[in-house]
DNA sequence: GACATTCTCTGACCTTAGTCAGACAACTGG
DNA sequence: CCAGTTGTCTGACTAAGGTCAGAGAATGTC
């Protein structure tokens, strides 16, 4: 399907989807407390969250944040304590009426769920239970969040260990990654603050850099992640001056081999002495 | 499935959803203006529409809408004239920047479905947007408004007229509904301000109510209204103080008659001298 | 051990999004 | 033609949901 016709079935559930359950959301869940609280208080979750990860998750002001808590804290939902590991951090957790509080959440919230489903006959909930399903995994996999990272920052050594133990995994003779080299740029995509796919380039040449440690997580395979990775670290080389970028790959990643030729890349001869390597490509870039 | 089984992933939805499109929907259509603004802007329309009318539609306050308005005249976006068939009544139309501000809309709304759209395979996208397509379905199903009206209000005219209409098609000899009897008290079920569904309770004598009227818009069929009109009329004949309900049907509305025997009527002898019924059902109210 | 950075917190400030009561004009039914 | 209703508008008010600059402690880096 063509993506303009993608479009109106999109805008058109965007539509009824923001009017509907979320005006019943509002209702449902901000009794008593604002939207906002309510919804950090749910964050924070059973087992407490560290503050600085609750910013990044929620991607809220730092000062915002603090008020939120405030209020919580006074409410006597939530403690804060100095994090033992970075005196600087703090973590929050939920006292006994906090963990009451949460519970009436989830309540709600699972009450919401029962309003919209139990209109419906057992088929048609099956139906929308697959349909968002579906629909949950692709928006996933659509507004994946790209950023660029040093390799040292502990999102990229996550996403490094991963991609090695994969070759790992998938090599015959297993693979040694010798020792660490953190040369180039790198990209990792997050989802829920959890790195789902890595990728960097590094310069060999003023004209040419090499594409690096490609990965996609295994559960977001087939989502068109890999393909989007590359096109990303394809911009960034452009950006850093390259007219062509190379790559190198082994023969049993037939996915990532098929990939690459799906997105122009071509067959060249061997250009490094990478002992792992099987199969070298180059595309240009225009 | 069951309710229960079903929930979690309408929770997970609707958390993936609220986080990921809700944001990218402000951060696409708030540009300049306030979102609320945007949306009003986007509801008038190219071809305008009645202030009353859009009142009803976005549930807004009369107050609150005015004030919305006001911000949009001065922008120099919408003019306000009165409606020439009611001079109570306001009309919004569109002024030439308005048209450019709806299409600028229009086009960001466009491009945000394509941020979405794009990343993914042409499979992956038939998939979602059979996915979303159903999901939009029975959410505005499960989602429809009831709301009691007088059966002479317009929309509970609109809603008999349909009725009659089905009624005169459906039968061999067709139906004539002769004088207008409006004793009883009715419902109507309402999606985008544009009737689906009605029917209305009408006391026989104290113990006894008899559902009248049932209809369901033809493209709501299957979507679990009928029931879900049925039930809400049981309920509001137990308010009334009925300790049972009876209703009257002809053989030809088949899918009525099973829906009936579905919700626990049981066939009785004729208790009137409707000339079109061929089939009486009875349900005690527990 | 000095310097830069990270993390939380505070104060000051702002817009958005709404509610409520009442004024006033236009319409409707008897 | 009069009483009640409907639709719009205004004023007065409130809560929610932020943003921004900077202080101050803890940590990492050289």
């Amino acid at each position: 399907m063509s993506v303009a016709a993608s479009t109106d079935t999109l805008r058109r559930f965007n539509r009824t989807y923001t009017q509907r359950i979320g005006a019943l959301d509002e209702s449902f869940l901000g009794t008593g407390r604002p939207l906002g609280v309510s919804r950090l208080l749910f964050e924070i979750g059973l087992d407490g969250s560290g503050v600085r990860e609750l910013r990044e998750r929620l991607d809220l002001d730092s000062g915002y944040l603090t008020r939120l808590l405030r209020r919580l804290t006074d409410d006597g939902l939530v403690d804060l304590h100095p994090d033992p590991a970075d005196g600087r951090r703090r973590v929050v957790v939920l006292t006994d009426a906090g963990r009451t509080a949460w519970r009436e959440l989830e309540d709600r919230s699972e009450a919401l769920a029962r309003t919209l489903v139990e209109p419906l006959t057992p088929r048609q909930r099956d139906r929308l239970v697959a349909a968002l399903h579906t629909a949950d995994l692709l928006v996933r996999a659509a507004t994946v969040r790209l950023r660029e990272v040093p390799p040292t920052e502990p999102m990229a050594r996550q996403a490094t260990a991963h991609y090695f133990a994969e070759l790992d995994r998938r090599f015959p003779d297993g693979f040694d990654p010798g020792e660490p080299d953190h040369a180039g740029t790198f990209v990792v995509a997050t989802s829920d603050g959890v790195p789902v796919a890595y990728g960097g380039v590094r310069p060999i040449d003023d004209e040419t850099g090499e594409i690096k440690r490609m990965w996609v997580h295994d559960d977001w395979r087939g989502a068109g992640l890999g393909s989007r990775m590359l096109r990303h670290l394809e911009d960034l080389a452009r950006r850093l001056g390259h007219t062509r970028v190379v790559l190198d790959t082994n023969g049993t990643l037939l996915e990532a081999i098929a990939m690459y030729e799906r997105a122009g890349y071509a067959h060249i001869e061997r250009y490094n002495d990478n002992p792992y390597a099987e199969a070298w490509f180059e595309k240009p870039l225009s």
